[in-house]
DNA sequence: CACCCTCTGACCATCTTTGACTTTTGACTA
DNA sequence: TAGTCAAAAGTCAAAGATGGTCAGAGGGTG
């Protein structure tokens, strides 16, 4: 193997494929221990090989009995209509409520989002929920939408 | 299990659902020597653990005879819930990630949310997706925050 | 040679643990 | 009754334990 991030990559994904659980726990400094690196190569190793866009996602937590957990997850299979929404997203500069309400009807009938959870972000970006930020809105807007967009990514958002 | 607070918390909680009332009273200095810590880490754990948002209430008794009483919030009405935690909201001057966090928990145990959306709030509120709000997070999660619970009173009869 | 990965280390953020010091309470005593 | 004392519990800040970020150095490949 060329490098040690492609090990360690190799040794996380047959760690994850042994584990009966479809999600490891590792602890940063044991692994930068076994692998004889700098904790911080533990991050760039997962930032640059377990990506959403590859299946994988990452949560941590810092202090006394820190860890980093990594999940394997199940892409949607629609991420052409993602793509597509984003790119209206980045676009559109004025984001009104009713360029939210046609996105969030879109994802519904691309089944990649439920009524019920179309109706719910909808009233957060609504107007009134906003009506403090009427500078900010569209930007916040955009922002929270984007964040939707990257979590439909994968399957059961989450 | 990581480390000695989260034990401690599951011991409590533990002992919380075991007993036929809805609250134990326990004596800090032993709940400490069990687990062989400082009497000021059970604090920490109550502090961190067992909050309001989250549906527990401690009250506490210094000197000969003292104690410390936890006791799991019931609520029979959702309208209750919604109200404590709008409460909370308007008490709470800085709504971090993990007080937005332990809010949806509450939601989702009270079966006032689906655990999706609870995902979604989350991360629609989150540092990140407010990346551009520094200033303004707080306020913009309490607003949203409420918009949610308006929603929710509505959808559950209010 | 230029460019793109990798690797490293200094510095940062967050959560936990610890202990010194404070406050409260009730019993005992003068 | 007031004062004293010991037995709780509370507070807070420092130290400890992890993980995160970022910019620059290092190295391999077309």
């Amino acid at each position: 193997m060329r490098n040690i991030s492609d090990v360690i990559e190799q040794y996380l994904k047959q760690v994850l494929k042994e584990s009966q659980a479809n999600s490891i726990e590792i602890k940063r400094q044991d692994i930068a221990q076994r692998f004889e690196c700098v904790p911080s190569q533990i991050n760039y190793v997962i930032n640059t090989r377990f990506t959403v866009e590859k299946g994988y996602l990452v949560e941590s937590k810092r202090g006394g009995g820190g860890y980093i957990r990594i999940r394997r997850v199940i892409l949607h299979e629609k991420q052409d209509v993602l793509s597509s929404l984003m790119e209206v997203l980045h676009e559109q500069s004025r984001l009104t409520e009713q360029l939210v309400e046609n996105i969030l009807i879109r994802l519904v009938e691309e089944q990649m989002l439920q009524e019920r959870e179309a109706q719910l972000v909808y009233h957060l970006l609504s107007d009134e929920a906003l009506s403090f930020q009427v500078e900010d809105r569209y930007l916040i807007r955009r922002q929270q939408l984007l964040t939707l967009m990257k979590l439909l990514r994968y399957r059961n958002g989450g």
